[in-house]
RNA sequence: GUCCCGUUCGUCUAGUCCGGUCUAGGACACAGGAUUUUCAUUCCUGCAACAGGGGUUCGAAUCCCCUACGGGACGCCA
């Protein structure tokens, strides 16, 4: 008695690889790991006409930069080869000669159609209970130009792979009336079903689709998300751990993820949310992995080069970590570490120059610091301080003036820390620029 | 139109199976405040929901029915 839970992901290459699908994939995935399963990745390339090889392409990509190892598969095969529906013609021949000398099919017009047995199917699904459907047109099995149709070698592939467990979209629940019908017609038992809720547009109507704003996996990854977060994320949508917590290791929704718990319910897209949970993850990554994931973004926006120091970079990168929301806006937010000529910002400059005179209190500054022997945050706080009681105003009065100075900007990392790290020469030499 | 699935704060959700502990909890978003420095960090506070109507019951967010609304499927797409 082979109790072994297999699941599969079973694509198809459109071009793109929809958040949707991914969601689906890491259901299955997490279903297998917490089952000690196996999970298998099928393309279903039987559209010729719009499949290719770099649309298989994106999809392993995408799974691959979220983590999510198949055991069977492009790749590295497995002992159900080949995991292309294109390859497997044969095995399609052979059920259809077993459905054909049952006969529940028949030719019109050159295809191959199903004969449905006018009995409502009963669709043994782990999220909703039983759902019963009567099937009542026979379908198409077999195009007139020989290919075989989704519904048939979907089936065939899950017999033939021996997979237990099918969990896909809602978008399928009624599909599978047809599905369970093939199913009995060869003498299978029918696998347990889950149709786990689709993901809706964040706004608008009806299920997310390619052309909505967030809803491609390889734009996370152009955009520098990290992918824990992104799949941490999508765990959140149609399953919880139950109690209040969300920032989880994977290891832990692993060990709690049941096919049970899984909400009826579809979910809507909320990008804010997601982009929170990828400030929580990048703000804990421990500092070397933080620059190490951001120094390449860094490198192709041109603000470093092999010549900028180590150590200057790492102490940069850290006070921006303790900052940073996204890694995509991270080359605006510290340009002006690496390079003089740095942009300022036209609405901050408006906010300075609206009240006092910040020009004056940046003289002041700028006369004060030969005074100070070292420059480290502690003595620069300790001088702001004295400045600001000498000459009767608040500490802000001279920090956002002398931010904005040195940066071009009106927000960014601790103001002490920023000019610790940029350090007195620079920050004299941009003071004096900016105010004579 | 037919069939299938669903309905707790604006959004994601806990609670529903096994009715009382729910004056319904958390998170995002939003609003206010704090960190005698900004905020795109951090902390605090606030706002805000059981779709509606009928049952059953001493008692219903939780069980049953109806209505409304939302979603999906009805292809020689997957």
């Amino acid at each position: 008695m082979n109790s072994e839970v297999r699941v599969r992901f079973a694509p198809s290459p459109t071009g793109f690889f929809h958040i949707g699908g991914a969601r689906t994939a890491l259901f299955n995935w997490l279903y297998a790991r917490h089952r000690g399963g196996t999970f298998v990745l099928r393309i279903e390339d039987t559209d010729k006409k719009r499949d290719s090889e770099e649309s298989v392409r994106v999809l392993i990509d995408g799974l691959k930069w979220l983590g999510l190892n198949w055991d069977e598969g492009p790749e590295l095969g497995g002992s159900h080869a080949p995991y292309f529906q294109s390859e497997r013609k044969h095995v399609y021949d052979h059920y259809l000669e077993r459905l054909r000398s049952c006969g529940r099919v028949y030719e019109r017009d050159g295809a191959v159609w199903f004969k449905v047995s006018g009995k409502p199917a009963v669709i043994r699904d782990e999220i909703r209970g039983d759902v019963t459907r009567l099937e009542e047109k026979d379908f198409v099995i077999i195009r007139s130009d020989g290919s075989p149709v989704f519904h048939f070698v979907n089936v065939v592939d899950d017999i033939d792979m021996g997979i237990t467990h099918v969990i896909r979209g809602e978008d399928h629940l009624s599909n599978s009336s047809k599905h369970v019908e093939i199913f009995e017609a060869l003498g299978m038992p029918t696998p347990i079903f889950a149709h786990i809720p689709l993901i809706l547009k964040t706004v608008g109507s009806g299920k997310m689709s390619k052309r909505d704003q967030g809803a491609l996996v390889e734009d996370y990854k152009a955009r520098r998300f990290l992918p824990e977060a992104v799949r941490n994320y999508l765990c959140l949508l149609g399953w919880s751990p139950k109690d209040d917590r969300e920032i989880l290791p994977i290891e832990e929704i692993i060990a709690l993820f049941e096919l049970k718990q899984i909400s009826k319910n579809n979910a809507r897209f909320d990008e804010k949310k997601l982009a929170h949970m990828n400030g929580q993850y990048l703000r804990h990554l421990p500092p070397e992995a933080f620059a190490s994931f951001c120094t390449p973004v860094l490198k192709s926006a041109g603000l470093i080069s092999e010549k900028t120091s180590p150590s200057y970079l790492l102490q940069v990168l850290r006070a921006c970590q303790e900052k940073v929301r996204d890694v995509e806006s991270l080359p605006s937010f510290c340009a002006y570490f690496f390079t003089d000529d740095f942009p300022f910002d036209a609405t901050a400059r408006e906010k300075i120059f609206k009240q006092g005179d910040p020009l004056s209190r940046i003289r002041e500054f700028l006369e004060a610091l030969p005074s100070l022997t070292d420059f480290t945050e502690e003595n620069l706080e300790a001088l702001v301080g004295a400045l600001s009681q000498a000459h009767g105003c608040k500490t802000g009065d001279y920090i956002h003036p002398l931010r904005f100075a040195v940066s071009g900007q009106s927000v960014g990392v601790g103001f002490y820390q920023l000019f610790h790290i940029l350090g007195k020469e620079t920050v004299m030499k941009r003071l004096a620029k900016f105010v004579f």
